[in-house]
DNA sequence: CTCTAGTGGAGCATGACTGTTCCATTAGAG
DNA sequence: CTCTAATGGAACAGTCATGCTCCACTAGAG
């Protein structure tokens, strides 16, 4: 590679990173997009979305493989951060959940992303493992232990509707026209209903 | 067609329809069973699936978009009937939308194929019209007169918790091995909790 | 049994997507 | 300005699903 004679030079990288990353960014971008509303599109889709060349995107993921791998990482390095951002360790229970939920939320496509490219979620290293499965697992348990929590309810299947609720938010805007806002007012309280211990 | 002379014979149409209807259901459970877990599986897998040749499904189905009108209509149908199975009008209305969730549940892979297969609802004549919607829209807002329904949930959006939920509870035994039963206790737990009237 | 509807396999043409190469052009660092 | 990395377009071969035709075979009605 003739290019790591290049890198010897320190700035003469970050040039090319810069104009690099930037390319590649917008690639990822537009297969979240694309990706995301037709789970089958062409990679022809996708550059025209990203507004490069076929070329050019073959240059970055030379095969379609490539370019799933680099959109599993990507989505769950998205996931990942958006959950740390909830602080999921933080005060009650349901207050965290209900942090870690809007943010999801905020993820938009990229969730969606998820939901129509299953082979996405099954392969690579989040098996059941991702940083955001861990911390809403301890965050059920510890709801578990507060008494806040549904016992009921294992950490699994909270996390199933956790992430069928956002769906379901996301179809109500998309198919129904409703604003984001009230989607994911709906979702919170249909969240929080379903997950509350019961007094009793 | 010289098959509407045949027709005139009265016991010649129905052991042609056996034969005919036999090999059609075939076909369209297939559909079912594979589309439902790989929504781009190809017509030959369809067919290995029915147990007949690709000739044999061409004939029923002469191109792809037959075979996915059909399969909408079949699936349409059979919600429909679930509903109806599920009596969505009589009695308090929690009980009866636990009713209709239940004989949503036992679809199967056919609520997994409205999941994976989108362009299959947003066609045909279901547009938000089919029986099973109006007759969980009547329930919901007979909750709502009741009080025994949540009145900040509109009935759309119950529609989609109950869909997503559903989706949810199936995802949950496919991926981790629980027991339909369990998920389906689950999933009545977490929908009634979802929709119960707030006593305050 | 006879005869036909129903079936299945082989084969073919087509179109779409893919992966690749080559070349001309452009943007940007120095 | 100069020069290189980066890009985009054209073209090509390979693969796969599709839609279709033809022919041989079989089950079942009569």
């Amino acid at each position: 590679m003739s290019k790591l004679c290049v890198m010897a030079d320190r700035s003469t990288i970050d040039v090319e990173s810069r104009a690099r990353a930037r390319t590649r960014r917008a690639i990822l971008d537009a297969a979240i997009t694309v990706l995301s509303q037709h789970s089958t599109a062409s990679l022809g889709d996708v550059a025209d979305a990203a507004g490069v060349g076929r070329t050019t995107l073959h240059r970055y993921f030379p095969e379609r493989a490539d370019l799933l791998t680099a959109l599993s990482t990507d989505v769950l390095a998205r996931i990942d951060s958006a959950a740390e951002r909830a602080q999921p360790d933080r005060g009650p229970a349901p207050d965290a959940l209900e942090r870690m939920c809007q943010e999801f939320f905020e993820l938009g496509d990229i969730l969606m992303c998820v939901f129509s490219q299953p082979e996405l979620v099954n392969t690579t290293a989040w098996e059941e493992c991702s940083e955001a499965d861990k911390a809403l697992i301890r965050l059920v348990e510890r709801g578990h232990a507060e008494g806040t929590l549904d016992p009921a309810l294992d950490p699994i299947w909270v996390q199933q509707v956790l992430w069928s609720t956002l769906y379901a938010a996301w179809q109500h805007t998309r198919e129904h026209g409703v604003s984001k806002h009230r989607a994911l007012d709906l979702c919170l309280r249909s969240l929080r209903k379903v997950v509350a211990a019961v007094p009793g």
